[in-house]
DNA sequence: TATTGTTATACTCTATAACTATA
DNA sequence: TATAGTTATAGAGTATAACAATA
């Protein structure tokens, strides 16, 4: 069975290897249960403690109003915490916790083996290569 | 504001471009109302009529389940018809209808139109080391 | 007036399970 | 018993709009 004009699409092919490399990554921290979008906003979090809410999904690219629902969650596993601002009182500074801290290490640690798997499936060079055409899109 | 391990990450620069491509894919059909997998579905009948739902599926990587609501849209839309097997009554076989032909030459049109638009951001030369690189998971 | 965090709604997508009619 | 198509449901993810408190 032919693919036909998909095979000549950067997106179909992108698409499918969105898909392979998140589930890949699920089931690597699976242990931890952290899944890409928690890992980015506690990575973001741990590297840039203070940063308020709306910056954060700015950042990210995720919409205010779904953030709101993963630091809920992420404020309920005790590893992130809203702090009050001192200097406008609409808005919250972000905070890991010092669970949040340690954890975050393992997730690292997690990741970084994911990120083997990916070097694994479509080799190191071109992992590397890959990286560089991307770097735009951070 | 650093993104720290993010940097690294192949998933979140993959994802972060998928978006991009995805928007700009249903910006540039917006016209003929064609989205991504709706375009993948009707370009895969019409290089190979007369596939059964369940090989659409598998070989796209859609669950069944919901390549059911999209023949639906696409039907009604008499771009698509299932017709009866004739060798089993359980499946149906896919075809374009004259309709779906001519449209879909048209929804060719455009896609290459938004693949010169990710040419434009990325590069003509790095589109097509990304399409090597991921060629395995198409 | 504009912005921050929040709530609510709707729609898409993904993941299942279960049903029917066939094989 | 297994498979094809279907229906239904639940959980993510996305896209909006609107609201209260504050700037």
């Amino acid at each position: 069975m032919g693919l036909d004009a998909l095979v000549g699409h950067a997106g179909y092919a992108v698409r499918r290897f969105q898909l392979w490399i998140f589930q890949d990554f699920i089931k690597t921290l699976a242990a931890v249960d952290i899944r890409p979008t928690q890992y980015s906003v506690v990575t973001v979090i741990g590297a840039n403690p203070g940063l308020t809410q709306a910056a954060v999904a700015k950042r990210l690219g995720i919409e205010r109003a779904r953030l709101v629902h993963l630091l809920d969650s992420l404020e309920q596993r005790k590893l992130v915490k809203r702090v009050p601002s001192a200097t406008d009182r609409r808005s919250h500074a972000l905070h890991l916790t010092a669970q949040g801290e340690e954890q975050l290490r393992k997730f690292k640690r997690l990741a970084a083996e994911h990120e083997r798997h990916v070097a694994e499936k479509i080799g190191k060079e071109n992992r590397e290569r890959l990286l560089q055409i991307l770097a735009c899109f951070t």
